[in-house]
DNA sequence: TGCTAATCGAGACGGTACGTCAGGTCTTTAG
DNA sequence: CTAAAGACCTGACGTACCGTCTCGATTAGCA
């Protein structure tokens, strides 16, 4: 059932209008997107746009819901080498990759600031899009502590966040995300800040 | 001396505008926050927003400046008791508590979000809002450095992002920052994710 | 057979958006009036009415219609009681009461703006409506003309302009129209502007 | 004074709007008129519009008004040969070939319907369109009476309706208003309809 | 009496215009 | 010369209706 909504809606309208969403994303700003604009480069009135979603970043976020669908399978799994480290920096670079490229980033970047400003988008943000991810992420941890290459007692989510809120962050403030940030961030983060013991 | 801009300009209408921006957004969502509202709420023209202003961004820069002024000296400093896991939960707590309240935390959350969109302001932020902060940072943790309480090769800026970066990760994503999750996130990111010690 | 369409028409649904609009005319302007809104507070789809009125202002008509057709007799006429004058002011005093009451007037008020407008509805309006009212009139006059009371070489149909014209016309620019009104008027009318008897 | 308005209006942006309304009405149906219309003919934003006319019915009036200020000096005055009968056939017929030119019709027409609708334009209609015609008519009615040609005791207003009412109410439901039905009425109205009493 | 085609209520659709808000520029008046 | 005030053109907002177009679900005539 891909289309959950009830009523006779019409979904090649629905597709419409989040491709000019996406494609506008690439000509103007986000603060320039305007609904109006979307409907205009969709072939759609107004009123379509307004029926189906309540507010600018619920297009947005549809919009970005769809180029993940395209992008990636239904569920994302991390890959599993049995080497974390080795994993870890993969995909990490894949997402500065991807961070780089206008045609993921400026939605991702105008979703981020949505989320941050609309705590309903937020909730969707958390549920749809983030929590998938989550779980994956968590899975590949788990099976790293289950090889006993993490310690027993991490708490996973906290260690998610060590690893990919700095990327993240760093992004939003417009920080490069090099190479070579990931794998100092991935030696500091595994190893921990303090002094290893020296073995005896 | 303050104000770097030459000219006749009246201190005054400054002050009047910025205070009017804080107030104002007590008030209504950033996204709502107009030139024209600021204007009406400060008693001043139009024009002479525009004219000392590049941007409703700017206005909000210079607010944030304000704010951050006011709250605190010049020169910031961490607290240095010589215990580094104290005083980073003291401090990691009271920002946390900071961005629980709107009275900063709405600046905070409007700055963050245009400094994504906009290079030009991203310069600005690191250059007069982050940098003396991350200064202070580093400062504390060289001082743990030298005590031996963190690992002499550490990259301090990569530490600093590892403590930081997951709690305004975390909050710009509206989820809660609580005291448990501060001690949680030290203590991981104090020790690292790896087993302290490898099995015999 | 009142009904002039051929097909399957749905007589309970004609009434429906018919007494609809005369019921909306009672609690908005003829402006406001809305094909959306007949439809819904009839009851009925759109398409309904757009399938068997080319117009607004063809439902308008129809609606009209409806009200004289239930207030008067097929054919109407003017009270004869061989006393011109005092049938005359009998039927403008009355027809000025109408013209008071919004139950009829708003309608009129509409339809008479609309064949202002309209070549097409004004066909129908003199043809349909005017007509049968024209020759009872004229018959009235007439029955007058062969009594002696008006000159032999009157044309009537200018008659019936000099005595309805003027009140017709007072009322559409919003001028009051009075019993006292119809009285000078009708005293004015019957005699003439110039004086009856010249100076000697 | 010519500007009876306060504030910095702007005079050549007033005339614009004007001009387009009085412009449009040459191409357009009154109804299909609208606000957006007229700004964009005029190279003027819609909010200029809004903030100096009430509605599109008052910018018509004021368009209205500045065609009657150019076609005719501003106190209008009735001919005045001596010949009553001539000098009312003569501007009749004048207002009958006027309400034949669609450049003065069209917007006649639109003003006469919105006036039956709205009151507040109604009285700025009769005070300030109306009433200025119905003295100069009023006057020469006077003339008439006072050299005799008038009945003494004539209530002027009255004869006025009964002159001109026929003709405006005839136009205005789209009847033919020939130089013939111009004589009839002039005929018929000055002689009265009853029989003139024959000369002993 | 059952078939089948038109009609029905409903309402989504691409549009146009509404009346409002704000952006950024320009002009006017006062100090 | 700057500042408050606010008119101006522009463009987008979110809403109301337009007239057209599907959708099943009656429903009425003919077979």
């Amino acid at each position: 059932m891909p289309n959950p909504d009830p009523g006779r809606r019409n979904e090649s309208s629905r597709r419409a209008v989040l491709t000019a969403t996406l494609d506008l994303l690439q000509e103007v700003p986000y603060a320039r997107l305007s609904i109006e604009g979307i409907a205009a480069r969709a072939g759609v009135g107004k009123q379509t746009i307004y029926r189906w979603w309540p507010s600018k970043a619920a297009v947005l976020f549809d919009a970005f819901l769809l180029l993940s669908e395209t992008s990636s399978g239904e569920s994302p799994r991390l890959p599993d080498t049995g080497d974390l480290r080795a994993d870890l920096a993969l995909v990490l670079k894949a997402t500065a990759a991807e961070l780089d490229d206008p045609r993921l980033s400026e939605p991702m970047r105008a979703l981020a600031t949505e989320v941050a400003h609309d705590e309903a988008l937020a909730a969707s943000y958390h549920e749809r899009l983030d929590a998938p991810l989550r779980d994956a992420k968590r899975q590949r941890l788990r099976s790293a502590q289950e090889a006993g290459q993490l310690a027993d007692d991490l708490d996973l989510d906290v260690a998610i966040d060590i690893i990919w809120g700095p990327v993240l962050n760093r992004w939003l403030q417009r920080g490069p995300v090099t190479d070579e940030y990931v794998d100092a961030l991935l030696d500091t983060a595994l190893s921990g800040l303090r002094p290893r013991r020296p073995a005896p």
